[in-house]
DNA sequence: GTGCAACCGACAGATTGTCGGTTGTTATGT
DNA sequence: ACATAACAACCGACAATCTGTCGGTTGCAC
């Protein structure tokens, strides 16, 4: 009995499902035999609705960094939060896993999946940082960072959480807090913060998330 | 007529081979039959050399890092080169294409060599990462740069400038300067100096090299 | 002339993408 | 209400390609 559903409706099916398995057993591990047998349908249907298994991967991403992006702008957009408090939460937003369909974010930094890894942080690190850079220009002018290069301090403060929160998760005790505090120091001299001015703001957060 | 080679040259053959290929091709798109024919030896004997075809990627890629970093360490022993001159000299040495057979340097950051990109960036990352350590502490002690974490900040610099050389093969006029300057701010600040100290010793050498 | 490292190429198994054809649904005309 | 035309969604066999294996061969060194 073959059953027939709205293109959006099967699209958004096959995009769940490549979405489990690329992130379980990354791109190269995961035939497209897979991802139809799972969803329940035949070969042509698979390629009907994508023009190939990369197509899947593509959409895929765009499907999880507009869920990813949305939550940043919603952070950067709370004007009741301070700056840095949601400068902080916005980093937490983009590179720890929590509620939504997002538990693949930490299977994505995995070395087997490089080509997803690199397609998500170059997709996250340009619609991230107008959100940034706003947001550390609302910084200057509320007296609390100075810096020449707004955007150009966003991209490397963006790219520098992204990759000390993957290294973090191997870290533990000791090792794991002092590259906590070297990320905190490091972040405030970059943005020209008084010392001490971003630690009262991640710490408390740190110690309650990411074990 | 069959020939006989010394295993090490033919593993050498097909690996000068590999890196032509994955370098303009791409690792995905790089046969192994390319290979082998391009060497001009029979499937059993690539896979003889070589227990798979990522296994090939591996060796490459240890070859080329062996050479950057071979390249990286001569330039931080240098003693006769003030502190900062090598630092810059270094950076370029391991983002800009010349001489040796390093001219995949180039191609490596294509979206389509994802893997090859991660795996030798980590590589390099890691094993570069002592040296600029060690630059950073001298710099301190000459009283040139100051930083309680020289560790962390050197592994911010070396991804930002990886980041950075990646883009700026794409900008041109206006745009790069401006990076180029953002670039030098930037890092100035991350490893405490004064303000125009790198400025003096990068400029020069960024217009004669890299166009 | 023996032993072994280097080499060969046919083959199995798996994977991606294509294509002609089928089915269900929806719109249209009577 | 009913036939039917048109089209979107679906199917599965198939071609083409690719990776890795394996039994067997060849040339060199001792």
């Amino acid at each position: 009995m073959r059953v027939v559903k709205d293109a959006e409706e099967r699209k958004s099916e096959i995009l769940d499902v490549a979405e489990q398995l690329f992130g379980t057993r990354g791109f190269d591990n995961t035939s497209t035999n897979d991802i139809l047998q799972e969803v329940g349908i035949a070969r042509g249907t698979l390629y009907y609705h994508f023009k190939s298994k990369e197509d899947i991967l593509d959409a895929m991403i765009d499907r999880m960094t507009g869920r990813l992006i949305g939550k940043a702008s919603d952070i950067v957009a709370d004007k009741t939060m301070p700056v840095l408090q949601r400068l902080t939460a916005m980093m937490l937003a983009l590179n720890v896993s929590d509620d939504l369909g997002c538990e693949i974010m930490a299977q994505v930094h995995k070395p087997q999946n490089a080509l997803m890894h690199q397609k998500m942080q170059e997709r996250l690190l340009t619609q991230v940082n107008p959100l940034v850079t706003s947001l550390i220009e609302e910084g200057i002018t509320q007296g609390i960072c100075q810096t020449d290069y707004p955007e150009e301090a966003a991209e490397m403060a963006l790219l520098y959480s992204n990759t000390t929160f993957d290294a973090l998760a191997e870290y533990g005790g000791k090792e794991r807090q002092k590259k906590i505090m070297a990320f905190i120091y490091n972040l405030e001299r970059l943005l020209g913060m008084e010392r001490g001015s971003l630690l009262d703001v991640i710490l408390p957060i740190f110690q309650e998330t990411a074990q």
